[in-house]
DNA sequence: CTAGGGTTAG
């Protein structure tokens, strides 16, 4: 069990790889520096061993070291954590607070955390400080306004609504929860704030699609006399990005560039990002050029930012540099940029190719994004049967907006075949689509073939092609 | 004795 090869590595005196009886054994406080450098569970739980054996265990300080490693690292096991917690008689705040803290952030089992919570009021332990802003990554994660709200009253009865930390996870927890009301209440009910709690506001409104809101508070901040952080530069230009104030972005690097803020990657991803949804796709160039270090979020920017302006090659030229690129991966989105880059170019052999390294090279299954690219790639290139038989061979249903690239590629290059099975498709997703009728009217008359034209009006008035035989669109299942 | 809040895309 105590294999000398892993433990031996860290070791500094020779007593921890001898098992010595618990009398003779004074508490080794090297074990629990150990546990905070061990990087794996299997590495772990031989320190836990060792640390029952020579009691060290009971030692709250040195338990809620392997506490932190199992429920935290990022090689840890919240289970083991938990099951760990509930070996130790009398947990102490930390131990429950590091405990909730690894639900909430574990990418499963964010409800147990509010669970633990409910627990420890239940045997009359009262919750810490640092309590609530782990209870409230919780609802974060489990985006519940409506848990929001009770842990609201929770920090309100134990009296911790002044703590900034508290206010402001209680602030954003709202914000990525569609209680955005409730977030600018606890805000404008906050005797006095600061930056952090600022830039949380902003950047709730930013990412709720409220970037004029965004943009006054940012200004109203500033002139309060705050001095912007860097995080909240990021989310206004967030908001200018979206909003199109081009004037605003530009004067946010102005100040940028004054303050001699660092642009590292997020605050650069953002000027990138601004510049580029504004059309000023130069300037979005220059700064991504000039800067020392980006992630994948800063290239997928750029690359659809000069697809979407009608740079296509730079847009696929770029692609190809990433791919070059050691430390950064492509991801999905970057590959929705480049296949539009495609689709805008017309490169249909380059896009099917990308399509399929998509998987094989980079182990990235195509989404219904994707498929929607290259249905729009081979129908603006004219392969209507293939785009057709790519919408059937996908895992999902096709939606309106695919099936609506196909009957748009069907009208262009006159499939009428195509169009009449896409139309069906169609109407059974949405039966009163007009739209549809339209195009396929239009087919039918450039084709010459009145009689259709005239059959389909009749249906038009009748209101649904339903009820007329031979067109019941949920009838002929596919 | 240990720890908590803010930032970039789709």
């Amino acid at each position: 069990m105590f294999r000398r090869t892993v433990i031996g590595k860290h070791r500094t005196t020779s007593s921890i790889s001898t098992v010595r009886p618990v009398h003779t054994q004074p508490h080794p406080p090297h074990l629990s520096l150990l546990a905070d450098k061990c990087n794996s569970m299997h590495q772990l739980q031989q320190i836990h061993a060792q640390m029952l054996v020579t009691a060290t265990f009971h030692d709250n300080f040195a338990a809620s070291r392997l506490l932190s490693f199992s429920a935290l690292s990022i090689n840890g096991d919240v289970i083991y954590a938990s099951k760990l917690f509930n070996t130790i008689q009398q947990p102490n705040m930390f131990m429950w607070n590091t405990l909730i803290r690894g639900f909430a952030i574990s990418p499963n089992y964010p409800h147990e955390a509010m669970l633990l919570y409910v627990k420890m009021r239940r045997i009359g332990v009262t919750p810490g400080k640092h309590t609530f802003p782990f209870l409230l990554k919780a609802c974060f994660n489990l985006r519940s306004a409506g848990s929001c709200k009770q842990v609201h009253s929770h920090v309100v009865k134990v009296g911790f609504d002044l703590d900034f930390h508290v206010v402001n996870s209680l602030i954003r927890t709202y914000c990525g929860s569609s209680g955005l009301v409730f977030a600018r209440q606890v805000f404008d009910e906050m005797p006095d704030r600061n930056v952090n709690v600022w830039t949380t506001i902003v950047c709730g409104y930013a990412q709720n699609d409220c970037a004029q809101e965004a943009l006054a508070l940012f200004n109203r901040m500033v002139g309060e006399g705050f001095e912007p952080s860097g995080p909240s530069l990021s989310s206004v230009l967030s908001a200018c990005a979206q909003s199109g104030c081009l004037d605003m972005g530009e004067k946010i690097h102005r100040y940028i560039v004054e303050k001699g803020f660092e642009t590292e990657v997020i605050l650069g991803t953002a000027l990138v990002n601004m510049y580029a949804k504004n059309g000023a796709i130069l300037l979005a160039r220059h700064c991504f050029d000039n800067m020392p270090e980006k992630n994948i979020i800063t290239w997928n920017v750029m690359i659809s930012g000069l697809a979407v302006h009608g740079h296509a090659k730079e847009a696929i030229e770029l692609f190809q540099e990433l791919e070059k690129c050691h430390h950064v991966k492509p991801n999905d989105s970057t590959f929705v940029g480049v296949l539009s880059a495609c689709c805008h170019a017309g490169m249909l052999d380059f896009g099917r190719k990308i399509f399929n390294s998509m998987r094989d090279v980079n182990g990235i299954e195509p989404k219904i994004q994707h498929y929607g690219c290259m249905v729009d790639l081979l129908g603006r290139g004219g392969m209507v049967l293939e785009a057709e038989e790519l919408i059937n061979r996908m895992p999902w249903q096709a939606d309106l907006k695919i099936l609506g690239a196909l009957l748009s590629a069907c009208g262009s290059y006159g499939n009428i075949e195509v169009a009449e099975r896409v139309v069906k498709k169609m109407l059974v997703l949405e039966p009163d689509n007009h739209g549809v009728y339209v195009v396929l009217s239009n087919m039918y008359a450039d084709a010459g073939r009145w009689d259709d034209v005239s059959r389909l009006r009749e249906v038009m008035k009748d209101g649904s092609l339903k009820k007329t035989p031979g067109w019941s669109a949920g009838g002929d299942k596919d």
